[in-house]
DNA sequence: CGGCATCCGGAGGGATACTG
DNA sequence: CAGTATCCCTCCGGATGCCG
């Protein structure tokens, strides 16, 4: 059987893994499932990303339908974030893929050791 | 809560979201979860990968020890990949990732261009 | 507070050519 | 057949600074 990636059928789950796969998104998604929250709270709630790449982030979920921005007016303004029913669906198939990787981490990373040692000594 | 993508847990978590994101390398394991391959009827399989990308993820999928990679000496010499257990074990949570894009695809893309059009005409 | 604009380095990914 | 080596280029992601 050919997979073609281009493929009408596989372009969109290409788009999708792409999504899941980058560094802030499905840390996003985890986070929002706990809470709503504001952008600088999320901010807080995620040690070590940028406000470009959250912005960013958060611009492209919202994009897609994942999740909803609710802006409160008033002085100082907040906007609220919060995963659509879409985005809370998307969290069964997230968290079994990190059980996953709980489970497969030992191995993994006794196979990459096993891996550098013979070819590092070569 | 905090997540913190450096925290020892999560770090590997978010190797395995990225392995799972590049552009190949789920194509690579859902193409040998069918059957073993050698490399070029791998190549082939996969529409538009390089041999330098495919022999990267192979590299990469063995390591991690998802992927089994035996050669048959020979003229010519013949070198058949395979999953092992543990790449097989990932399939599952994949294919229900994959489901879940499937089934999501009309939301999401309905979504897009609906966002899509309330910027472009702002 | 909640962003967008700009600049920058480095990794990801592809084309091509060459080797065992 | 099964790769490695080389070159190149785009785009991700981070730092910084400015605006409503």
């Amino acid at each position: 059987m050919v997979h073609d990636p281009n493929g009408k059928d596989c372009r969109l789950v290409g788009d999708i893994l792409a999504r899941v796969g980058d560094k802030w998104s499905m840390l996003v998604v985890m986070t929002l499932l706990e809470a709503p929250l504001h952008f600088n709270e999320l901010k807080r709630a995620i040690r070590g990303v940028s406000q470009q790449m959250l912005s960013r982030n958060l611009r492209a979920l919202e994009r897609d339908g994942l999740v909803e921005r609710t802006v409160h007016v008033g002085v100082p303004v907040r906007v609220e974030y919060a995963l659509s029913d879409l985005g809370r669906s998307l969290a069964g198939p997230v968290q079994a893929l990190g059980a996953w990787a709980a489970r497969a981490r030992p191995a993994i990373e006794a196979s990459r050791t096993a891996f550098d040692r013979e070819h590092d000594a070569q």
